[in-house]
DNA sequence: AGCACCAAGTAAACATCGTCCACATACGCT
DNA sequence: AGCGTATGTGGACGATGTTTACTTGGTGCT
C-alpha cells in the first residue's frame, strides 16, 4: 500500500527476517523463540492499532518475532488465523474501557440515576475508546465473532464482552422501572447500532473529518436519545 | 483470498489477459478497447457486489476487459482511484433504493404522517438495500469521501445522494412541527447513525447471523425510537 | 546414559497483487 | 499523407500469503 517504493538496500535479500525493521532486532540466540504465538499477537496488535485490520499483516509480524514467515505456521492456521487472535485482543481492550467507565457509576443515588447514568457510561466509554483507539477498534468489529459467546478472550476483568455489559446496563435500566420488559427485548441491539453506527461513521464512513470533541457531544445526544426513545 | 488454488492449468502463462476467466472471453478485434474506463468500473462494481471493497482488484477487473494489466492506468491512477468510481456507482445504487422507497409515500394525507412516512421510508430504504447487496452497501460506505459533496456521481434520478435523501426527510419533520428547529440541528448524524450501525453490525459485525427479517423488524423499532427520540 | 521422536523453525519456491518503465500501435487531426 | 499522442502491451520488481521438504534440538522413554 505504499505509494512509494524508493529502492531500500536490499543486500540483505535473503536474511530477510534476521535484521529488518529498527523495531525489535534483537537476535534471539535459542532456536526455540519460546513465547512465538504471543509475540505474534502482540506485533499483530500494534499493527492493528496503527492501521486497522489491513494492516496486520503475517510476514511482518514474523519479521518483528525475528523469525523466518513460515514459523507462524505452526501456530496459526494462517493470516485470518493470526488476526483472529488480534481481534479478540481487540475486543478485550475495548470491554476493558467500557468497565473502567461503567466503575465511575456508584450506586448510591437513585437508581434510577444510577441506571442511567451506567447506559450512559457504556455508551460513552465504546464511543471514547473507537476515537482514542480507531485501529483497534475497527479491528474489534470487523468480521463476524458470534456475540454471545463468552469466549475469555474477548472479554475484560470483569468477564464480560462489551455486548454483555451493554445487557447489564439495560438490566439496570429495567429493575429501576425505567423500561418495560417488553420494551427491554432486543434494546441491546437497538442501543449498540445507534452508538456503533457513529463510530464507523466517523472512523471509516463519511465523517471522517468531524472533530472527536463534537463526536462526543453527538454521542451524549445519541445516548439521550435511546433512553427516550426505548419506552 | 482463495483458499484453494488448485492448480489452475497455466499453460496459457503470459497470455494471461486473454482468455482466463470464463467471463468476458469475448477477444476484441480492435486495439482500442473503446470503453475500457466503463468496462474496468463495471467489473469493479460487479466484484464489489460479490465480496465488498476488498475484493474489487484492479488485475481482474482488467482480466475481465479483456486488457493487459496496464491499460488501467490509462484512466485511473492506480487500484484506489478505481475503488474510487466502484463506490461512487455503490453510493447511486444505495440513493436509488431510498427513492425508490421515498416515491412510495404520496404528500395528500397529514402532514405530519407524510412527514413520518418519510423519515421511516428513508430508513428503510437504506436497511433494505444493505441486506439486498451487502457487497455493494460495504464499498459505498468504506473510505471516506466526503458527505456533503453534491457529486453527481454519487446521486441518483433526484440529484441527491443519500445524506441529502435524509435530510429531505428532516425537513419534511420539522415543516410539520414534529421537530423543533432546535432538534433539527444536527438530527442527521443521529439518524444516520442508528440505521447504519445496525447494518453493519449485521452485515460485517457480529451480528453476522441475524436473520433479515429480524433485522428489518429491529430496524423499524430503530426509526420509531428516533422519531420520539429526537424531539 | 543413550537414543529416537517430534514440535518448532528454516529454506526455497509458487501464485497473486499493485505498480513502474520502456516500447508498440493505430486514431484522428492537420 | 503523415505524424502526434492517446491508448495498450511486455516485462520486470517487490510485496503478500501459502505449500512442500528439510533441519534442529529438546523431551521423555527405556
Amino acid at each position: 500500500m505504499d505509494a512509494v517504493h524508493t529502492n531500500p538496500p536490499r543486500d540483505t535479500l535473503f536474511l530477510e527476517y534476521t535484521m529488518k525493521k529498527n523495531v525489535t532486532p534483537e537476535k534471539r540466540k535459542t532456536f526455540r523463540h519460546g513465547d512465538l504465538r504471543n509475540a505474534l499477537v502482540r506485533a499483530g496488535l500494534e499493527m492493528a492499532r496503527a492501521g486497522g485490520p489491513d494492516a496486520v499483516v503475517l510476514r511482518e509480524a514474523t519479521r518483528q518475532a525475528g523469525v523466518s514467515p513460515n514459523a507462524a505456521y505452526r501456530h496459526f492456521a494462517g493470516q485470518a488465523d493470526l488476526l483472529d487472535a488480534v481481534r479478540s485482543a481487540c475486543l478485550s481492550r475495548v470491554a476493558a474501557a467500557i468497565e473502567d467507565e461503567l466503575k465511575k457509576c456508584r450506586p448510591g443515588s437513585n437508581p434510577q440515576v444510577f441506571a442511567r447514568k451506567s447506559l450512559r457510561a457504556v455508551g460513552m466509554g465504546y464511543l471514547g475508546f473507537a476515537m482514542r483507539e480507531p485501529g483497534m477498534f475497527r479491528t474489534a468489529f470487523s468480521v463476524p465473532p458470534p456475540v454471545h459467546s463468552p469466549d475469555p478472550a474477548n472479554t475484560a476483568s470483569m468477564g464480560l464482552n462489551p455486548f454483555q455489559l451493554l445487557s447489564l446496563a439495560l438490566d439496570r435500566m429495567q429493575e429501576s422501572g425505567l423500561l418495560s420488559k417488553k420494551d427491554r427485548k432486543g434494546a441491546e441491539y437497538l442501543a449498540w447500532s445507534t452508538v456503533h453506527g457513529l463510530a464507523l461513521l466517523v472512523l471509516e464512513g463519511p465523517l471522517h473529518a468531524m472533530p472527536p470533541q463534537m463526536v462526543l457531544a453527538l454521542g451524549e445526544r445519541l445516548v439521550v436519545m435511546v433512553e427516550r426513545g426505548l419506552s
